[in-house]
DNA sequence: GGCTAAGATATTGTTCAACAATTCTCAATA
DNA sequence: TATTGAGAATTGTTGAACAATATCTTAGCC
């Protein structure tokens, strides 16, 4: 057996939480969710537990686990987190790997091809992955732990986005700017552009964010 | 019950890790901890993932989990990541509430009343809440959070150091300068002043460390 | 004597079923 | 309408059993 029971029932469960077949807030029944995948109450609470530690789901005791939310507030303060991360990696480049100063320009590079071939999912994609090659130049394990688990928080609030295409289209432009910025030395310049940059994505989201909030009232 | 049973096991084996009662490395037997602690296996277990979440544990695939050993890479990196929370904090102080900047000159103010005192203990609590302040001038519950669990890795690696008083005595009158730094508004030189004072304690760290090291072989 | 390998022992990994504790539901009542 | 309380539904905890893996012991060999 190469993945335990647990790790099989939770990367069930993370597809259809990240796919939207469980959408935000749903309660997660261990009885129920047990009887369909076939495992033990126990076996089905171990697998909570690895989603929990991705912060897909959340527990509330003696309530039961539920899909996570993200609201606003925390779409907010997760850019602001990013910001942070981000702007160190920017900071950090001069003194970078090539391997690492590498990947941004890599992760550039894919948008752009996936752009041509009109494939804004794996747009999507490769600007999570440019992001992270960002807030890795600072060369920090915790940093790049701490940036994938806030990269799954956000695709869960992509889920309120009405279209990936028009979210990602204009940054495509400057995630290249930015990366050219990076290779020609330019931090300072990089570092303020890159905060616009976090700033003017944090307000389409939550726009998106507020009209799918005046739908549901 | 206020708390699971689970959580209330993992706040007795925090204090025994952070009291010295089980030093890093220790393996934590399941069998032998149950009994004492009278709780099962499983629920036991349970307590082990929250205290794993806070990384003051490491699990080893059947092996079981130990006493997290902290090395010097890892002090490394987490001022690495101390360094860019810290001064996103120190960045954003600029527009933080009254109420978070005037909690990092009370932390200093507690420090220095403490080793007035002679309470070198209560120096390095002020200390580390003293940094905490600076963090937490991004008003980001999330950075709050990791800084948490920074010092609380960070706490495994001071058991290494010899002498609370020799540690602290020297970096008192630098948090008194950046915190004067920051009343006044001079932001830039207080990032500088901070990057320098986070190297400085890193060495320091690595220093006792490395004697550490030397003794065991 | 020191080393290797096979077997014995101990420990963790996983699953199950039962019971305890807590929360939720919903009808009865004021 | 708001409240209360009994009953139902759900989660929390436990103990046991078995499987898989690691560690220790010991016999055999050089």
């Amino acid at each position: 057996m190469a993945l335990s029971t647990a790790q099989r029932v939770a990367d069930v469960l993370r597809d259809r939480i990240e796919g939207g077949g469980l959408p935000p807030g749903t309660r997660l029944s261990e009885e129920a969710l047990g009887r369909d995948l076939g495992v033990s109450r126990n076996t089905l609470r171990e697998a909570f537990r690895l989603l929990i530690h991705e912060s897909l789901v959340v527990h509330r005791l003696n309530r039961g686990v539920f899909v996570r939310v993200v609201d606003a507030a925390d779409v907010t303060d997760i850019y602001r987190v990013r910001a942070a991360l981000e702007c160190a990696g920017v900071r950090a480049a001069a003194g970078a790997g090539r391997a690492l100063r590498e990947a941004v320009t890599a992760a550039v590079d894919e948008a752009e091809r996936a752009a041509a071939g009109g494939d804004w999912q794996e747009v999507g994609s490769a600007d999570l992955r440019f992001h992270r090659a960002l807030a890795a130049l600072s060369g920090s394990p915790r940093i790049d732990a701490a940036m994938d688990r806030l990269m799954a928080e956000l695709r869960l609030a992509f889920h309120a986005m009405p279209s990936a295409h028009r979210f990602h289209e204009p940054f495509l432009a400057r995630n290249r700017a930015l990366a050219t910025l990076l290779e020609d030395g330019e931090y300072g310049r990089a570092e303020s552009e890159l905060t616009t940059y976090l700033d003017d994505a944090l307000e389409l989201i939550l726009g998106a964010l507020r009209e799918r909030e005046g739908e549901n009232s």
